[in-house]
DNA sequence: GAGAAACCAAAGCACCGCTAATGAATGGGG
DNA sequence: CCCCATTCATTAGCGGTGCTTTGGTTTCTC
């Protein structure tokens, strides 16, 4: 009776099984052929080959596998209770194998982009519903958020694309190991009631809009509109303000002010009561879709973000 | 949408997997420890080591499983994926080495014995019982067969283990990539009836009992009896016949005939009302446990084959 | 009894796989 | 705010694993 097991050597910190699963896998092979022979032809190895990793599980097993009948093999017990594990061992890689051919194939996977409004229902919207005709078994997750919160989000892991725009005088920050894919020049278009004195214009300034009254709309564009104003040399008068480009120009269809809107939102969703013009010595604002640096090798992410660039570009041609 | 996998080329015969086993079982580690430097410590190795495991998985798997953040790692969805099943390969791996352990350490294992009638109740039994006590996990079976049938048993892998016995004229053929271990030597015995003339004499030969009426055990027994008589010089009155030697007692007692058996049948089974003495001039039987030559080495059998030998020794030593 | 088939044994060698050394990037601490 | 510690990537190098080759033994078949 022995005190302990002697090949239990608990100093070594090694974790690998003393018994090779790739010669597990080869044994297998002989169980399945009968002979050594055979698995050698199937594995399109020398006999030698598989009898050597048969010996080398014999040595660490510490029981005969194979009884040697003069010619040919026949398996012991203990054989037959490793072929029995061997088909688990065996069943689970071929799992794990399909599971990641999956992945590499978008049959599955998981892509979370957070945009912004006007972006989500248009870039974003077709983006993602081309990605599920494609690849139906990929989860898509589409999350509305303002471009500072879809970085954050991007930052902490929360999502895989972020749909940002930015103006020149931006203030988003992008992480440091994220990339930026552009998407679109949005330029920002001016929207005025029916029947304004200046829709007969061809060409309007920024400044010929300083008596009007204002309807702004999310913080970023009211930033950057009082920003442009301060440049034109005004301050606008604003009296309404919403995120909602669809309020806006209700807002601006009953004469109740006037606003300035990217191209992007009047894409999304145009009152068909409100005029859009030009908005002349205007730098527009741009949309990007922002990845973290690792994510873009992921195969479902990187198959999102060429959707997303495809919608862009698809929306870009009118 | 591609016609098929560009990854499974079936020309190729080979079987194994394409992820390397041990490199998911490394992974594992680093699912474990949350970093390639944790797992490479666990594992007893250097960090490079770990990270090209990682990285020549990836190859294979055609995904990233881990998403390099600046300092440290984070296990991408392919890689959870991978890890779940990483954990029932380790199990089933674990299962394996275990049972094999099993095996190896007398927990678990099967032997079958064969042994002709006089050995069963003696040798066999004892060692049975002895194997039974020492190694509970053992499943133990014992068959009776006359040794002919015992080595075809053996030979058409039937049993394990074939206690036979031989006369040294005997006809037993031993198969060929068999081994014999002898374990005792087996005298005859004269069984005489109560009373009966030829008690009184120190010494009794073979032709003191020409003109009596006899009764014989088994086939080579009485083949064997045949021989000795007529190398005495007659020919024996045998008037019964049986391989049951509890019957031979039984009939010597009632005073019906005469006979010889060999001393383990009167150790297994001794009628108090005849009595036993030693034939001289004659050669004993020999009894042997004869073991395939591959299955010495299995564990199981070598310890039943040892426990044999005990009882056989203890036996010898009345 | 000769040939074929299957396995074992030993030697040789190519390549796999680990180590060592270095560099880069990040995050925490004084 | 700078510096150091930590973590991972990269490259070169080399030792040992593991496959092949060759030859031999045993057994089954014709």
């Amino acid at each position: 009776m022995e005190p302990h097991e002697p090949h239990a050597d608990l100093d070594a910190p090694r974790a690998l099984p003393a018994l090779d699963p790739r010669s597990i896998l080869i044994f297998r092979e002989v169980g399945r052929t009968g002979s050594l022979t055979g698995a050698a032809q199937v594995l399109g190895w020398t006999q030698p080959a598989v009898s050597q990793h048969v010996r080398r599980l014999e040595a660490a097993a510490g029981v005969p596998l194979l009884a040697r009948e003069g010619r040919g093999v026949v398996v012991t017990d203990a054989g037959r209770a490793l072929l029995r594990h061997a088909d688990a061992l065996a069943a689970a890689l071929h799992d794990a194998e399909h599971e990641l051919a999956d992945h590499a194939h978008l049959r599955a996977g998981r892509v979370r982009i957070a945009s912004f409004p006007s972006a989500s229902a248009t870039i974003a919207a077709r983006a993602v519903s081309d990605l599920a005709e494609r690849f139906p078994g990929i989860d898509l997750r589409l999350e509305q958020l303002e471009p500072p919160e879809a970085l954050r989000a991007l930052e902490e892991g929360a999502c895989d694309i972020a749909i940002v725009f930015e103006y020149d005088d931006g203030h988003v920050s992008v992480p440091a190991d994220a990339d930026r894919t552009p998407l679109a020049v949005d330029p920002l278009q001016i929207v005025l009631p029916p029947g304004h004195p200046l829709t007969a214009r061809a060409e309007i300034r920024l400044d010929d809009l300083a008596d009007e009254q204002w309807v702004t709309g999310c913080i970023s564009c009211r930033r950057h509109l009082l920003t442009s104003t301060s440049a034109a040399g005004f301050t606008p008068d604003i009296r309404h303000s919403t995120d909602d480009y669809v309020v806006v120009q209700a807002l601006v269809a009953t004469r109740m002010a006037v606003a300035v809107l990217p191209s992007l939102a009047l894409r999304a969703s145009r009152n068909p009561d409100v005029t859009v013009h030009p908005l002349a010595d205007h730098a527009p604002r741009r949309v990007s879709a922002i990845t973290r640096r690792s994510a873009r090798s992921v195969p479902s992410v990187g198959a999102a973000l060429a959707a997303i660039q495809r919608a862009a570009q698809a929306l870009d041609a009118h």
